[in-house]
RNA sequence: GGGCGCUUAGCUCAGUCGGAAGAGCACCACGCUUACAACGUGGGGGUCGUCGGUUCGAUCCCGGCAGCGCCCA
């Protein structure tokens, strides 16, 4: 029987249950079952950044309640954990925490250790003590994510944690690499790329910003093919040596007859066709535009669309090179030019241009967006440059996965579709970085020591993960790296989006585990949230399009993101610190935190709102003393075949039935805040009337049959409750389950609707409802004359329609008893009122 | 400039099929009652952003506008 403490608290909890669960095995993926019968979850592998905020928890949670519900319907749940410990995330990290920076040209230091504090100018290491001091960092990070998770009480399955730059991701990062490239998807070409100079890295379309910044039309004197003048605005002045024609808009009558003519540019006296195109817009500045090689993504566009030749200007450091582009002097104007920094450039472009007269009047100063590398500090640059892209299938299939896939919230796809409608180009994966996957190839060296990029040496699938900086193509040796004759290794590393977008392949172990990518994949569940669906959820689908030509996951659950209450509200509060997550569940209990959490609907935002969590603390104590009341109640496990025969037990498990039906399908449906909101709802009727009305015959003030009609009926509200309740309070819900039943709550059957509506029968919701609502009106009159709830009342008397009077009579004794009233009187009438005198004092 | 979402009590939010506005918190009052005073019971509190349309009837459906937020350009 169960046993119960005496004074139960959820003091400590946490630590009990995350031991006994770990102990136990209770999320243990059990990798016989078929894949019918598992629910697999792709989850969010978070960047190590070392950053823990409230956000994490709540997505997190809202993923938790899910795949708990799932295990308890009867699924076996694959619910792995990943770090995304790959990329520049970490390397900024890092270069902040140790006070380094990579240098790869400096040799391996095996007696490298970095100064404590770091120092302020950052120290030069080479790549591979670079890389081992990430991955120092990163350990120690998923440490305190790992301590965070647990506590929260994610039920993931720890023995299928995964990281983004470990062997195996390396593995099937490459692998799928290698795959592409052998079918053609994937290719290497020098092209335009987007910069950003201080990083010195390429980047991709997704990762970039817009950002509102200062500039001036600058209107620089062209001249026509008759030497007449031809002003043309621009933003940037300093781009005019890389300029290789003009464009105007077709329909453009100032410009029309120039069209197919050529110009020549100020101060460098290069001459540049005159072209037509759509995307020069007449209400822009003079209506005719430079084209740079290049200035922006236009320019892109016009040099490729209308076949122009490169002049490119700025290197990879963000100065202009050295050498003058084709066509242009090296002496003169250029000479003054070459070795700048952008800006400077620019500056000494005006200067030179007003000396010689043909800058037409001053700079207009307007605001306009220019592109930026979201975590970019300087404007982007367009540089060219050797890079890998793998190639996007046709708009209109990745829009048909779009349709495919199942959203929660449904809203969410029109971002992914918006998204796919602009792309433009195909995707970039390579990076100038270090602390990343390699890209598993090498080049031969000619005899006369030039790379040949064209012919990549790639190794065979089994040999990888590879790292072409110290492995060795087949056929060569290592004292042939860099020799003509020999080869040398691709320098750059993926884009961290490659390898992440493959999350399900790696967790569904595609590359090294073929028996558990088939009871695993295509996953179920893609929970994530919405800032990266034009990332990770995109790119995931394009990888798996293209590899196996289907999705990767048949649904995916878009979280909305945490807002602070401090932004929206007072902004100087004294002393108004944001707390981190581990804070929150040390003052308000795990259980608390995640009831908070779970009040946030998929893809809305959730307002940090402590008072939800003191609501969710109370919710649990409450669990706790109405689970002892009932336990304590019972005389013992009621017999199996006990019939429920009092009427208002009856009611009220005919309305836990419907809450139980209500519940299942919010959860089937994704709508997990609505499962709660139901189950909570019926928790404090069940509390406040059921446990009320019913007391006085559990303890056995009348017959036996009731009595031992009230206990079967408590036992199976009160298990049904737990089961309800915990996907979201695992903590309290397994803590009173423990008390009087075998295993875990987390293990058992989720509550079957059908079971209780049957163990109802053919019950009558009005009777729990009547005899609530005149209970109710009995503590109204004894709270309104300010009289104890056990003052005894004389004579209630009840005027309502025949049915519900019929319906209340079933429920009579039990509301005098609770309510402490002598003469209970029925009486039909039109109006329905409760009068209630009270017995004199 | 285009798209999406939101706007309901002081606060955080529900509101299913178009049929008399809901919960919790906060506030006020009362009550130590044998599960719970870290509690319970009860009460007050609304022009459902705004203007128009459809309808016998609109928080709900349609259109315009405003504010807030996000995504894209």
């Amino acid at each position: 029987m169960a046993t119960v403490p005496e004074k139960p608290s959820l003091a400590g909890l946490e630590q009990k249950w995350t031991a006994r669960w770990a102990d136990e095995q209770i999320y243990t993926f059990d990798r016989t079952r078929r894949r019918h019968e598992v629910y697999s979850i792709d989850t969010p592998p978070p960047t190590v950044s070392g950053a823990l905020h409230p956000g994490h928890v709540c997505s997190y949670t809202h993923t938790d309640t899910i795949a708990r519900f799932r295990r308890m319907r009867g699924a076996e749940v694959f619910y792995p954990m990943g770090w995304d410990d790959n990329g520049l995330n970490v390397e900024r990290r890092v270069q902040l925490m140790l006070g380094v920076t990579c240098d790869p040209t400096l040799p391996y230091d095996p007696d490298f250790t970095p100064e404590q504090p770091p120092p302020k100018r950052p120290v030069p290491v080479s790549r591979p003590n670079f890389v081992e001091l990430c991955a120092q960092v990163t350990v120690q990070l998923e440490r305190a994510y790992h301590d965070l998770w647990t506590t929260v009480g994610l039920s993931v399955d720890w023995d299928l944690t995964y990281t983004t730059i470990g062997d195996k991701a390396r593995r099937t990062s490459q692998r799928g690499f290698l795959r592409l490239l052998h079918e053609g998807l994937a290719y290497a070409a020098e092209a335009p790329t987007l910069w950003d100079v201080d990083f010195r890295t390429a980047v991709a379309q997704a990762e970039l910003q817009d950002r509102e910044r200062p500039g001036a039309y600058h209107r620089l004197a062209f001249r026509d093919a008759s030497g007449e003048p031809l002003p043309v605005d621009t933003t940037r002045p300093e781009l005019l040596p890389a300029c290789v024609a003009l464009v105007a808009h077709p329909d453009d009558e100032r410009y029309r007859p120039l069209f197919g003519t050529e110009a020549r540019t100020p101060l460098f006296d290069v001459p540049v066709p005159v072209l037509a195109h759509e995307l020069a817009d007449p209400e822009k500045g003079s209506g005719i535009a430079m084209v740079c090689t290049f200035g922006d993504t236009t320019d892109v566009t016009w040099w490729r669309e209308l076949a122009l030749p490169v002049r490119s200007i700025v290197g990879r450091d963000g100065r202009l090179v050295a050498e003058p582009p084709p066509g242009v002097p090296a002496e003169g104007p250029w000479a003054e030019l070459a070795g700048s920094t952008v800006k400077q450039a620019q500056a000494r472009i005006v200067e030179l241009l007003e000396r010689s007269g043909e800058l037409v009047g001053p700079p207009r100063p307007i605001t306009h967006p220019v592109k930026f590398w979201e975590n970019g500090n300087r404007p982007l640059e367009i540089v060219t440059n050797w890079q890998w892209f793998i190639r996007y299938p046709p708009k209109k299939d990745l829009l048909r996965r779009g349709e495919e896939l199942r959203w929660h919230p449904e809203f969410m796809r029109v971002r992914y579709e918006n998204w796919v409608n602009g792309l433009i180009g195909d995707w970039n994966i390579t990076r100038q970085r270090f602390f990343g996957v390699p890209f598993p190839v090498w080049y031969p060296v000619g005899d006369d020591g030039g790379v040949d990029r064209s012919r990549p040496l790639v190794p065979a699938e089994d040999r990888l993960p590879v790292d072409p900086s110290t492995d060795v193509p087949d056929g060569y040796d290592e004292s042939q790296r860099g020799r003509p004759g020999g080869f040398a290794g691709d320098p750059d590393v993926m884009d961290t989006w490659a390898t992440s977008s493959l999350s399900p392949q790696l967790v569904s172990g595609w590359v090294d585990d073929p028996d558990l990518f088939e009871r695993v994949f295509p996953m179920d569940l893609r929970p994530q949230a919405h800032e990266i669906i034009r990332t990770w959820l995109f790119y995931t689908i394009v990888r798996s399009h293209l590899m196996f030509d289907r999705l990767p996951w048949t649904d995916t659950a878009i979280s909305g993101f945490v807002v602070d209450p401090d932004r929206k509200k007072l902004s100087k509060s004294a002393g108004n610190v944001v707390a981190g997550p581990m804070a929150l569940i040390d003052e308000y209990g795990a259980d608390a935190v995640r009831y908070w959490a779970a009040n946030g609907r998929p893809g809305a935002d959730v307002t940090l709102d402590l008072n939800q969590m003191r609501v969710g603390r109370r919710l649990s104590t409450k669990i706790l003393n109405a689970s002892r009341f009932v336990l304590s109640r019972l005389p013992g496990e009621p017999p199996g075949d006990a019939a429920v025969t009092a009427e208002l037990d009856r009611s009220m498990l005919g309305q836990l039935a419907g809450v139980v039906a209500d519940a299942t399908a919010a959860f089937e449906a994704y709508h997990y805040t609505r499962a709660l909101e139901r189950t909570e709802a019926f928790f404090w009727r069940f509390c406040d009337d059921y446990l009320e009305l019913v007391k006085g015959r559990a303890y056995g003030a009348h017959d036996p049959a009731g009595a031992e009609s009230s206990h079967q009926a408590l036992a199976r509200a009160l298990e049904t409750l737990l089961a309800l309740f915990a996907p979201f309070l695992p903590f309290v819900s397994d803590e009173v389950w423990s008390w009087w039943k075998p295993g875990s709550v987390h293990r058992s059957p989720w509550p079957d609707a059908g079971a209780i509506a049957a163990l109802a029968g053919d019950s009558d919701p009005v009777v729990f409802d009547a005899a609530a609502l005149v209970l109710g009106e009995v503590r109204k009159a004894k709270t309104g004359a300010q009289r104890s709830l056990r003052a005894p009342v004389r004579r209630a008397v009840v005027t309502d329609t025949p049915e519900r009077l019929a319906a209340l009579r079933q429920a009579a004794a039990d509301v005098g008893d609770a309510g402490r009233v002598d003469q209970l009187e029925l009486v039909e009438g039109g109006t329905p009122s409760v009068e209630v005198t009270l017995a004199e004092e």
